[in-house]
DNA sequence: TATTGGACCTACTGTCAGTAGGTTACTGGA
DNA sequence: TCCAGTAACCTACTGACAGTAGGTCCAATA
């Protein structure tokens, strides 16, 4: 009854093109990750980001959930492509000092590459509260945990503890430093100095020379 | 016409009491500062804070213009309480080390005294786009400049540029520091160990002993 | 050919930031 | 003591957007 105009069907299902799942949700991702670097989490639309993959809103919300799990799932691929680049460029150092040379100048040439994605995806990442901000957080551990790794190879007796402190420092430095050096216009080899000089050397021992 | 109820008044002002601007706006903030807290940036309903302050909420945008706006003012608060607590607590300090080592301890007491706000306030301070963003990065090299002017302090030859990396990646480093220890109920004694060890004096350095 | 299920749709609801336009209480001067 | 003028305050709305209900359509299988 109530004459619900009882048509809630897709007509002549418009332009769309039907695909399968996993392609779908890569396209999707790709475009997602596009407008949350252009608007910001809260100024991005889901309706503008179903309209630009050409498809409806709730095809968004079938594959991810909620706006919340869409960013969750960008920044997860995001932060994995991350963790693949340090891990190739830390692969053959010669040294511990090098290999965190090395890992560094990666990071900060990643952030090049994906400026507009970085700024919002982990910059953003904690105005939300559901299940994002967990995945969020597993996934900086991961980030730690690789860090940690590098470290207790180096250092077998120093606590785990410890260690974990200074993985989270270094993680803190160098993101803040990537967010101020794209400012500053400041070079990636250059940053990577800085932060060498800091991190390995010690600020006590600067004065020193 | 239209019969609009044309009655946009008060009514009999209900229980809220008049209050002189300054006062009102303390008060506002206050409360904002609660919700932010409490809720998120993104869970805070102006609604809310009206109601809580027991006024209604135009009056909120009377005083800060926007959400944004109200975040930002309680952002400019507590950065300027954490600075003048950092200068207050290194003021007296012999050396530069022990200024160092000073300033973060206080910074880390602080943030254990404004925990919740704290979480909210600045890590959620990239929400914005607006005016909000702007004031939080003015506030954020008003933070900075205190450490460049420290260390120009000691190391007057350094190019000033490099002091300015430097002193965010201390940010940086003591910001997400002070996130990990609260989660691993790490002592702000001991945080400011870890972040002397490596910050003074050096990962490379500690590998010799 | 009948049927199942996966991909997809339109049209709605509820919530909330922000606004239009009006009222009421306090101030100081005549 | 009365009366501006202004500062503090209100109700009731709009527009935007996250999230949902409930349906259609097509392809592959039985």
């Amino acid at each position: 009854m109530t004459d619900t105009t009882a048509r809630g069907g897709a007509g002549p299902t418009r332009g769309t093109r039907r695909m399968p799942r996993a392609e779908r949700e890569r396209q999707m991702l790709a475009v997602a990750e596009e407008v949350f670097a252009e608007r910001g989490y809260a100024g991005a639309a889901m309706d503008e980001i179903a309209e630009r993959v050409g498809v409806s809103k709730p095809m968004l919300y079938e594959y991810f959930g909620s706006k919340d799990g869409l960013l969750s799932a960008c920044v997860s691929r995001v932060r994995t492509e991350l963790l693949d680049a340090t891990r190739r460029a830390v692969a053959g150092a010669p040294t511990p000092e090098e290999a965190m040379r090395r890992g560094h100048l990666a990071f900060f040439r990643f952030v090049d590459d994906h400026a507009a994605a970085w700024a919002v995806l982990l910059h953003e990442s904690r105005v939300t509260d559901g299940p994002a901000a967990a995945a969020i957080d597993a996934i900086r551990e991961q980030q730690t945990g690789f860090i940690v790794e590098l470290l207790t190879a180096q250092k077998p007796d120093v606590p785990r503890r410890e260690l974990e402190a200074y993985a989270q420092l270094l993680v803190g430095a160098s993101e803040r430093l990537a967010v101020w050096r794209t400012e500053h216009r400041v070079s990636a080899k250059r940053a990577t100095e800085y932060l060498m000089n800091v991190m390995w050397t010690g600020l006590g021992r600067l004065a020193a020379i």
